[in-house]
DNA sequence: TATGAATGAGACTTCATTCAT
DNA sequence: AATGAATGAAGTCTCATTCAT
């Protein structure tokens, strides 16, 4: 318990340190974490600062304003989160119930369980507070996610494995029900007793959905 | 219960009327609107206040406070939301397929098209912020939701009409679909550009569903 | 030094009246005199509101902003500054040079002695960061101030008591030197170590404006 | 004051070249233009930095402070106040109303045209912030610009040119208006519609000065 | 019962100043 | 000598809450 007497310090450790570069997106790492926890108004920037290790001043030295954080906070998560998924699908050479799975599996691997989680429930909340980052979500989250998924689908479809359903639809009911499940983890998720089993609710999903889409023995595939 | 009678009365009428009854609730549906539109920090009591046709100081007659206000929000807009739901579960005589599907579309139409849909994404966005009403809801809505919802799925088991599927998380799969389209419709869909057809959701659902759960021909009921 | 025991205190001092009307008319005074002392930038909301005699908060129920405020004084301000010198010129009957004494000294009387001699100061201060304002002030005050002071000359020349001058500098001429001893009140004029005389300055004044404008005697009238 | 050979320099040659003795200047001249144009309060340090052609930090090399650079301002921009004007007054050897003539066109020439013009807004607007620096303005050019206008007015009553005025006030009068010039330049004058035509209100003052201050035909000459 | 003027803690934001580089 | 990233005190403004009317 003894303190080092101040005359023994040999470096008097300096207040702070100069990272230009690594600022921006520390600032945004921490803000997308509370801004998720606590919603875009709750979300105090002084709490932002402390957890990134800068003080509120600092924040200003690379955002103009709350409101831009936020918006920097939303594109900056947003961007990597196609590139393996389009990727994915464009490689794939199995089955289509084959790439259905993994193509949920892979979206939970790559944002179910990162920080980027968050987003969906931070968005939802604050759509209608910010139409316009709403509109930019739309187009480029969520347009670009269903085009995906119509992928998928009509694949399986063309190739005679899936029925022919309403694709438009089908594939919001299906999307719906796996972006929901980070929503679930960001919200009442983290109050649930018991443990929600994330990797059971996607066998489900995707149990559900082969068994929804494929052709039923009996039926002639869709295509023929 | 008695009123005085107008012929005694020599005074002024009172510029407002004895409504003590009546304000709670309107006070409640108002801010209901609003918190579900803009979240809970974002909603400002005065805009409540005169949404509701009354003045800031009126809503301290009947709330303690705005987070008691917001309390009393999600706990009145709780009380309704099962009522026709057990009822139906519990005098449905037809198939469970026909169960399953009038009780989505039944949902929909007592809760997603009134002003209650808006209580799923309020109580996403603000759970952690208020994780006593999360439990609360946990409580009340997801758990005897689940129970609902699994009964649903176990009469059809029972019967032969559903696969033997994993009952607790595939009632999650294709609950958490029906109330994302409640989330949806108060948040991004606002700002949608074509608008988002809930019928035709709903029919995707069920078929999907329906599909997912049927015990395919050739394939051994669950309980033979 | 005995201190009244609280029991004994028979009624509780309110915290605050209401008072309404009042208000804005108060704290605009109190904003003028501090805008004057400090200039804008330099003065703070809050010991505008100490000084008015309400809190912060006050202020925003009357005033939608430190600017509004402040454009709010300077145009409260203005209003009362002509009515005085336009009925005395309509209404004087003596000759040009009684006047143009009147004019003067009417005009201190009425502007130089009360807190509106501020107002000069406060403008040529701020004149460069509002515009706009400042635009208003020439337009109201200045303009209309030397359309007076131009009727002043006129009649003089136009009598024949008075000089063909270049009427309008030679009333910026002097209507700057008695504006500047509002400025000079106000500023440079509080450090000064035997104090300005007033009075005296407008006897040199007018002295100075008189024999400068007259007729000298073997010149020929102007007019005639 | 040698400098090191380039042939010698091995090492890469500074950013910045060695103006330790132009900085200060600089530095100078771009705040009295700021301080002028919006005040004290109101001009930013990094702004100055910027016209200046330096950053923030470089500032507090020269200067301990906003205030120390503010006061440096004021006193370096008075010196060459007085250089011209004493020299004027002691050389010339025309009659006094030349002299007068002489003085204030001169006065305009090396002040009014210059940036130092903008010296009497600042103070002005400043004075009751900066009371010690408003007694140093006081004394250094207000006192000293009197006893200057002083012998000017005294030197053509000697003679016999000037009636015998009320000299100390006289001359604040006839002082007061050109100065006003100045401040009117640097305020409302940025924003008048039809510009301001200095050299008309030059020959307007000094055309009611004269006729102000010259013996009246018919009157005995003051001191005769 | 109802009002809304008044409050004051607390949020966002600015900027003079410091100091590691 | 010079930089500019970082600081933090201080300002403007908001809004949940109180209370005189």
């Amino acid at each position: 318990m003894m303190t080092k007497p101040a005359a023994e310090a040999g470096k008097p450790k300096p207040r702070w340190k100069r990272r230009k570069e690594a600022r921006p997106g520390e600032i945004e790492a921490a803000a997308l974490d509370l801004f998720v926890e606590r919603g875009f108004a709750a979300t105090k920037l002084e709490d932002v600062a402390r957890r990134a290790g800068v003080t509120k001043g600092t924040m200003y030295l690379y955002f103009d304003s709350k409101e831009a954080l936020f918006k920097a906070v939303i594109r900056g998560a947003m961007l990597p989160l196609f590139e393996r998924g389009e990727q994915l699908v464009d490689s794939h050479r199995g089955t289509a119930r084959q790439l259905l799975s993994d193509f949920v599996r892979g979206w939970w691997k790559s944002i179910g369980e990162s920080r980027v989680s968050g987003l969906p429930k931070l968005i939802m909340a604050e759509a209608t507070n910010f139409p316009e980052l709403a509109r930019f979500y739309h187009e480029e989250v969520v347009s670009r996610g269903r085009r995906l998924f119509a992928r998928v689908i009509e694949r399986g479809v063309a190739s005679g494995e899936f029925r022919a359903v309403d694709t438009p639809y089908a594939l919001r009911v299906l999307g719906f029900s796996v972006i929901f499940a980070a929503i679930w983890k960001h919200s009442i998720g983290v109050c649930e007793p018991e443990p929600f089993d994330f990797e059971r609710y996607l066998d489900a999903h995707i149990d559900l959905a082969l068994n929804g889409l494929l052709v039923r023995s009996g039926e002639e595939p869709a295509h023929a």
